[in-house]
RNA sequence: AGUCUCGUAGCUCAGUUGGUUAGAGCGCUACACUGAUAAUGUAGAGGUCGGCAGUUCAAAUCUGCCCGAGACUACCA
């Protein structure tokens, strides 16, 4: 039986099946987190996806991300549980449902009931959990599905509640109003998600009003007026003159410049004069049926209209509204979202239409008309518009537009100074195709801005991968942190429990159940009801919960559902249902060592999880977090179902296997850049890495089972007594264990997997494994072969340890493929205990002689290339001018390797290479320029021209004077570099300061061993594609071509050792026919 | 519109505190090597380092503006 399985083919696809199921059968996953000492925790929390889509290849990238680095801390010892989860709430699972169901929002709870329709919600939610189950299995992300929160059961909404409750108490909960996108049509609040639905902008054309605004003379607009007669106006724009009716105030910018104009009205032609920003006068005055400029006052700032009063524009009589107490109107206000950029550089004001209009009017007092009602007509108290719709809200035949008759009434009363079309980009409800309107709704709102400097403080103490995410784009958030608005007026989702009395006196934060059973108890009692605590917290049962205020009244719940986001940022707490159970439980897995997102989680998952630490808990909710960016198609676009571009993970993953697509997407580029996904590059790194792996395996494999080499045998010679190549491969090994670990410590998976690809290939299949061939398969088991065994099935346990939390199925199927023999290893990679670089092996001269070996060798061989000499025909001896001491000893201890490489007998230092040598002096820019600032061009110029007396002169003497611009300057030896350039009469070739030349003289010898060494190559492919096995004795016949003769005179021992022949004649009658050098034939035969 | 990220060879990406021949892999061409053979070596072709300006003796690297791609936020008179 082999020690070593050997295969006939590397096929990933089957390998991950092979280890799928094993671990299955052997609990491994399980194991991974048994084995592991429950107080040395690393904590890791799933953000849930929402299973009521199918999962995409970004979801493969961004899971990988998780599983890795929780893989790559259990290798250290850390016991990593992770918990999966399900995100079940939200609009996007309501708004499928509508769908299906073909029904809108104004059906729920009338054609079909909110019992019902949750039910369906509850189904939908769940739709594609078995397809998310699957790739997770496939894809090879380990996380505990049999145990996930779920965020529509019981126990996490109590835990939510709990954690509202918090707030509340700490007053972080507030009701108030904010101006939000509305369809009338509709009659529904849109969400921002809506609006960013493709399509949601469109292109219209609407007829825009400069109206004119006319002031109060008194003390503070006296600077306006030249005589007490003047009709003096400001111009403000507006794109939506239905909103003209509810103007309650002006804005200008501060900072802006402004003018009067004195000209005439082109409705009325009555004089007037307009103040406006005075870098937009061109745009309204002196053009095609504009007016003319008449006269025009000094420039002023806006900070000096503050507080100049005007007259209604369209006065109906109407109260003013009070926001935030303020009930002041019509005066101009400053603001810094005023621009001028289109418009007058003036704001029409209308406080209930528009977020900006709102703030400034809150900031200072100013209080609002709200003139249109929640179908999108005029209130009754509007004059000739009472009733009408603002917008054709309804495909009414004939309807006339309003912003046109207003228009209409402005210019006869001589209150416009221009009417025309504008064409612009306005939000259009998705469901509806009508325009959008900004209104004010009532919502429940968490104070988060009274937090915020505390969640800036909280921040700067978290580890963001890549950190700009953290610094800047989170960063800035927090600076303009605005509250959060938690109410959604919708059905499937959190309820929000508060109850209130119906004249708002009273209010109760519920924050468990067991309150809440206390509360339905005393309302029982006091107003005779048989409620009982629901069996489903959700709608419509918790709002047919009516409790008690302390006068006795009846308390309803406030109708909303809590944002989404909410639930998902509660998950460190209501995914053990904190406080009520697992109390120890959760404060062993508070707070997060690591979470990872989409970058595009940044104002959701990060946020909220950030937010809810900071003001519930005054801590930090994860210490390091990775944020990757999008994955796009190979041509950069975004990838979409629609434009069917989107690529199919389980596709790929069945095609090309589950580690090659995860190392190549992890070691393209960095995760938080965007990956361009595109299918060669899995291929790229299959042969890149895992071919390789396989072929050095099956290298190992093939000759360690004909030896019976066993890795377990303690017989082998301990490293420091090993071959200069071996202790090389296991110094750069464990220098690469270092760099790795640092790596991924810093959460650097890209580079730690390029590294690993460089070792791979670089140093251990192209270097060591090449240059040791011999070592395997010649002779029997000797002390030296079993080095090599050794130091080889190291590099690959390690290797296989290295790459398992990228590939955990080749690097499994590796690693139990050089261990499973013998019984004393961990039974899987994922269970071993990743080594720590061994100080003793790293050994700094030992990789730098390796790498003069690599480079000389590199030289010699393009000279023979340039020189057409094939590496089979030996040379006599290269020539190696001696830079210093340390350079000759470091050669001398890789000079075999080098000769062996190269096909050369000796190398020859040159010590004294002055005449011998002709050399080049450059400058060294680094650190002459700090001295020689302006003058270094010039210098550089000189050491440029040295010659070669000059250079030896410096060489000898360490130091040069040069004078430039009649500066003195004494120059060191780190001041300049001296390059070995030519040795004239030899072949050369330089670079990075190392120069060869080879001798390439032949003589007689050399050439018969040259075609000695030609014939072993036949012989030996000819056994080969004869069938032949490795150790099977031939005899040897060959044709008498020239040259022959003499090469089997001299080197026939040499030739049958090669080609394990017992016999080697000449005989020109018989035998296969193949190629020779230069064209010709020859003719071989071998037999048994 | 604002904030942030990215832009280097045909493609995917490196590029140290600014330092003088801007690199690697893939792909292409030619020639080699190979009892690891769907691998490997050597050489060649391929670059206005997105553009412009500035700072500096010196800019792919620092600053400003612009262009292009993307994400997020906002959508405003």
């Amino acid at each position: 039986m082999s020690l070593y399985p050997e295969y006939k083919g590397m096929n990933l696809p089957a390998i991950d099946q092979e280890m799928l199921q094993w671990w299955e059968e052997n609990r491994i996953f399980d194991k991974s987190i048994e084995q592991r000492p429950a107080d040395k925790r690393w904590v890791f929390y799933e953000g849930p996806p929402s299973a009521n889509g199918m999962p995409g290849i970004h979801h493969v990238m961004a899971r990988a991300i998780k599983d890795l680095f929780c893989r790559y801390h259990t290798l250290k010892g850390y016991r990593v549980e992770r918990k999966g989860g399900w995100d079940t709430h939200g609009l996007p699972i309501e708004l499928s449902v509508e769908k299906e169901l073909g029904i809108t929002k104004d059906d729920i709870g009338k054609s079909i009931s909110i019992e019902d329709y949750n039910i369906k919600c509850r189904e939908t939610v769940m739709r594609y959990k078995a397809e998310w189950d699957d790739i997770t299995r496939k894809m090879g992300y380990w996380v505990d599905l049999n145990n996930p929160y779920i965020t529509y059961e019981n126990d996490y909404i109590e835990s939510v509640w709990f954690l509202l409750e918090k707030l509340y108490d700490k007053g972080l909960l507030y009701k108030g109003y904010t101006i939000q996108p509305y369809s009338p049509a509709a009659g529904t609040g849109l969400s921002s998600h809506e609006l960013n639905m493709p399509g949601a902008y469109k292109e219209v054309k609407d007829t825009t009003v400069v109206a004119l605004f006319k002031v109060i003379q008194n003390d503070q607009a006296a600077f306006l007026f030249d005589d007490a007669n003047e009709d003096v106006r400001i111009a403000a724009w507006t794109t939506t003159p239905w909103t003209l009716p509810s103007n309650t105030a002006l804005s200008a910018g501060p900072d802006i410049s402004y003018i009067k104009i004195k000209t005439s009205n082109p409705y009325t032609h009555t004089p007037v004069s307009v103040v406006l920003a005075e870098a937009l006068v061109p745009n309204w005055f002196g053009g095609k049926n504009q007016s003319t400029v008449e006269g025009q006052s000094a420039a002023f700032k806006g900070s000096q209209l503050k507080g100049i009063r005007y007259e209604p524009l369209l006065d109906f009589g109407n109260e003013i509204e009070p926001l935030l107490g303020g009930t002041d109107a019509y005066l101009v206000l400053t603001g810094d979202h005023v621009t001028t950029s289109d418009g007058t550089g003036i704001v029409h004001t209308a406080p209930s239409f528009g977020a900006d209009d709102q703030r400034v009017a809150k900031a200072n007092g100013v209080g609002t008309l709200t003139l249109v009602d929640q179908t999108g007509k005029f209130k009754e108290n509007v004059g000739p518009y009472s009733g009408r719709y603002v917008k054709d809200y309804k495909d009414e035949p004939g309807y006339v537009a309003v912003d046109i008759d207003i228009a209409v009434q402005l210019k006869l009363e001589g209150k416009a100074l221009n009417v025309q079309k504008y064409e612009h980009n306005y939000p259009h409800c998705w469901r509806t195709d009508k325009p959008v309107l900004y209104y004010p709704m009532d919502s429940w709102f968490i104070k988060s801005t009274a937090c915020k400097d505390r969640m800036i403080e909280l921040n700067k103490t978290i580890n963001w991968k890549p950190a700009h995410t953290g610094e800047k784009r989170f960063g800035n958030w927090l600076e303009n942190l605005q509250d959060w608005n938690l109410s959604r007026s919708r059905f499937w989702g959190i309820p929000l429990n508060i109850w209130r009395t119906a004249d708002g006196s009273e209010e109760k934060c519920i924050g468990s159940i067991a309150q809440l059973a206390k509360e339905i108890d005393a309302a029982n009692l006091a107003l005779n009801l048989s409620q009982e605590v629901p069996g489903d917290l959700h709608r419509p049962f918790i709002d047919e919960i009516t409790l008690v205020s302390s006068n006795g009244q009846p308390m309803k719940r406030e109708s909303d559902l809590i944002d989404v986001w909410f639930d998902s940022g509660a998950m460190p707490y209501a995914q053990w249902h904190y406080p009520f159970e697992n109390e120890e439980k959760f404060w062993q897995n508070y707070s997060a060592d690591f979470i990872a997102e989409g970058v595009d989680q940044t104002r959701g998952w990060f946020f909220t999880l950030h937010a809810i630490a900071t003001m519930a808990f005054d801590s930090i909710a994860f210490k390091n977090v990775v944020s990757n960016g999008l994955v796009l198609d190979k041509n950069g676009q975004k990838m979409s179902k629609r434009l069917g571009n989107a690529v199919d993970p389980f596709k790929t993953i069945t095609k090309y296997g589950a580690d090659a697509t995860r190392w190549y997407m992890l070691s393209n580029a960095q995760p938080w850049d965007n990956l361009k996904f595109d299918e060669e590059g899995i291929v790229e790194s299959t042969r890149k890495l895992f071919s390789t792996l396989y072929n050095t395996y099956s290298f190992f494999a093939l000759y360690a089972n004909l030896d019976k080499w066993n890795a377990d045998d303690a017989g082998v010679m301990p490293v420091d007594q090993r071959p200069e190549i071996d202790r090389w491969i296991l110094s750069r090994l464990h220098s690469l264990i270092d760099a790795y670990q640092a790596d991924m410590d810093d959460f650097d998976v890209t580079t730690a997997c390029r590294r690993i690809e460089v070792f791979v290939n670089d140093h251990l299949s192209n270097w060591y494994v090449r240059l040791n061939r011999r070592r395997f398969w010649k002779g029997e088991l000797s002390d030296d072969k079993r080095a090599a065994y050794a130091t080889l099935h190291e590099c690959l346990v390690v290797v296989s340890q290295m790459i398992s939390p990228v590939a955990p199925f080749f690097s499994d199927w590796l690693y139990r493929s050089l261990t499973a023999y013998s019984g004393k290893h961990p039974e899987s990679v994922h269970l071993t205990d990743l080594p720590s670089p061994s100080h003793d092996l790293l050994d700094e001269a030992l990789l730098r002689r390796m790498d003069y070996a690599q480079h000389i060798s590199s030289l010699i061989l393009s000279i023979r290339k340039k020189e057409k000499l094939r590496v089979r025909l030996p040379l006599r001896r290269i020539l190696l001018p001696v830079l210093d001491d340390r350079f000759q000893s470091d050669i001398d201890q890789v000079k075999e390797l080098i000769l062996s490489e190269v096909n050369v007998k000796e190398i020859e230092y040159i010590t004294d290479t002055a005449g011998m040598v002709s050399k080049k002096a450059k400058a060294n820019f680094k650190t002459l320029g700090k001295r020689l600032g302006k003058n270094m061009k010039v210098a550089a110029d000189i050491i440029q021209a040295l010659d070669q007396d000059a250079i030896a002169r410096f060489e000898k003497g360490g130091e040069l004077s040069i004078t430039v611009e009649g500066q003195d300057y004494t120059l060191e030896r780190e001041d300049i570099e001296v390059i070995s350039e030519d040795i004239p009469g030899w072949q050369v070739a330089f670079e990075d300061g190392i120069t060869v030349a080879l001798d390439v003289t032949l003589d007689d010898e050399l050439i018969a061993e040259g075609t000695a060494r030609e014939l072993v190559n036949r012989i030996q492919n000819l056994r080969k594609s004869s069938g032949l096995n490795v150790t099977d004795r031939i005899n040897v016949k060959v044709e008498a071509l020239e040259g022959i003769e003499s090469a089997i005179k001299q080197f026939g021992d040499y030739i049958k050792t090669e080609t394990l022949a017992l016999s080697l004649v000449t005989d020109s009658t018989i035998g296969t026919k193949v190629e020779w050098m230069d064209g010709e034939e020859i003719g071989i035969s071998i037999e048994r």
